[in-house]
DNA sequence: GCCTTATATGAGGCTTGGCTCATGTTTTGG
DNA sequence: CCAAAACATGAGCCAAGCCTCATATAAGGC
């Protein structure tokens, strides 16, 4: 599974909770971590195999091996689990950029787009919930926004400091089209029924590359 | 709406059911024709508003102006309204491509690219539902196949007919792509709170320009 | 006019699935 | 060891939504 300290600090925040706004409730001992880690490690695998609108609760906890009540213990409605997973895809990803940012610094537009291709679309293929997630129509806009911002000005900032440097302004619109080409990458490589699958993706990072390259 | 012969054609073939295969009930007289055409502009809006899961046979009904019996009438399931109205899209895109090429024949890539890229991203914008219907996770898996072979197909012949004319099977990994940078197109102009959306979808075109053209 | 067939209607059957709650069991602090 | 809090359990409540059906009404064909 992916970390594990990154989604614990986005369930519930340690002090009160403001007014009765419903959220997650943080295990307090041993035994709830544990269980809390199987049920969103079940929950990944759920709205992976199904789409969140299919994905039933029931079989999230039947998968983690607990009960019903277990799951509502932790997660009081079906929502708020969606939203932890996802909150905690968003920061795995988040540092992934972050990890990747010293090692690009100052290399040319050709290799970012290797390695944003590379590694960025390996980590969604790892992670397939997080795309069914993160494109969910009822998703909380505000929310929604924020995690996108987030991401696309990591990505931006990254393209920014290449060796031939791109302007902030057309980063930031190439750091939305890289978002969408990953996905597009994971929805070519997940098709099945798709000949010479392995030939289109290399030319679609053979597109990014050439227009990363082109000052 | 889109063109009305194309999908009552996909209505229930004229002559005898094949054994008990559940399907869409063609309509007989004037009035039932009406009403078709009534629901499925009902349900495209429906479907467009709400995603396929999220829409309700009820609010079909409703915004057509008609009971919930009389689309079961002609609708015996949600899934065959939900074909009816992809086969008819599906159908009228296949006719854009067809009116599409004598058009370009011969043109450069970079000619190509720009018309691909507006008049089949017009269409989809035009038609929100067909992107819903066509990417739902439950759909038919041999009608999905068959569906995207032909309009690869078709994109593929475009691409090889270009001026320094694209071998086939590149062509045939180029029409992939093609597919999938439309969706991102329609996915960007659709999205909100996103700034520079205008010059997001510039440079989108500008990399899909830029790689047709370069042979 | 009359019979047949197409179309219209909406109350309700029925299943699914999110969620609650009363009743346990385990763990911890003192 | 014991009380309190955390955690576990699963039967069942309840609303939503797909679909059926008995009962009309309109529209040809003769």
């Amino acid at each position: 599974m992916t970390s594990q300290k990154s989604s614990a600090g986005m369930i519930a925040a340690s002090g009160r909770k403001p007014a009765d706004k419903v959220a997650a409730r943080a295990p307090q001992r041993e035994r709830g971590r544990a269980r809390v880690a199987a049920l969103l490690a079940a929950a990944s695998e759920v709205f992976a195999e199904n789409g969140y609108d299919a994905a039933t609760m029931t079989e999230i906890a039947a998968r983690a091996g607990a009960s019903i009540g277990s799951l509502y213990q932790f997660f009081p409605t079906k929502e708020l689990i969606a939203e932890a997973l996802h909150a905690q895809y968003s920061d795995d990803f988040a540092a992934m950029l972050a990890g990747l940012a010293p090692r690009v610094a100052g290399k040319p537009g050709a290799t970012l787009a290797d390695v944003l291709f590379r590694d960025l679309s390996g980590f969604l293929t790892a992670h397939p919930a997080f795309v069914v997630l993160a494109d969910r129509r009822d998703i909380d806009k505000k929310r929604k926004k924020k995690t996108h911002a987030r991401l696309r000005g990591q990505i931006a900032a990254l393209l920014a400091q290449a060796d031939p440097p791109i302007a902030p302004a057309r980063a930031e619109a190439l750091a939305v089209i890289v978002l969408h080409l990953l996905r597009s990458a994971v929805a070519i490589a997940g098709e099945d029924d798709l000949p010479h699958r392995a030939a289109v993706l290399e030319e679609l990072r053979a597109m990014l590359r050439r227009h990363l390259a082109a000052a």
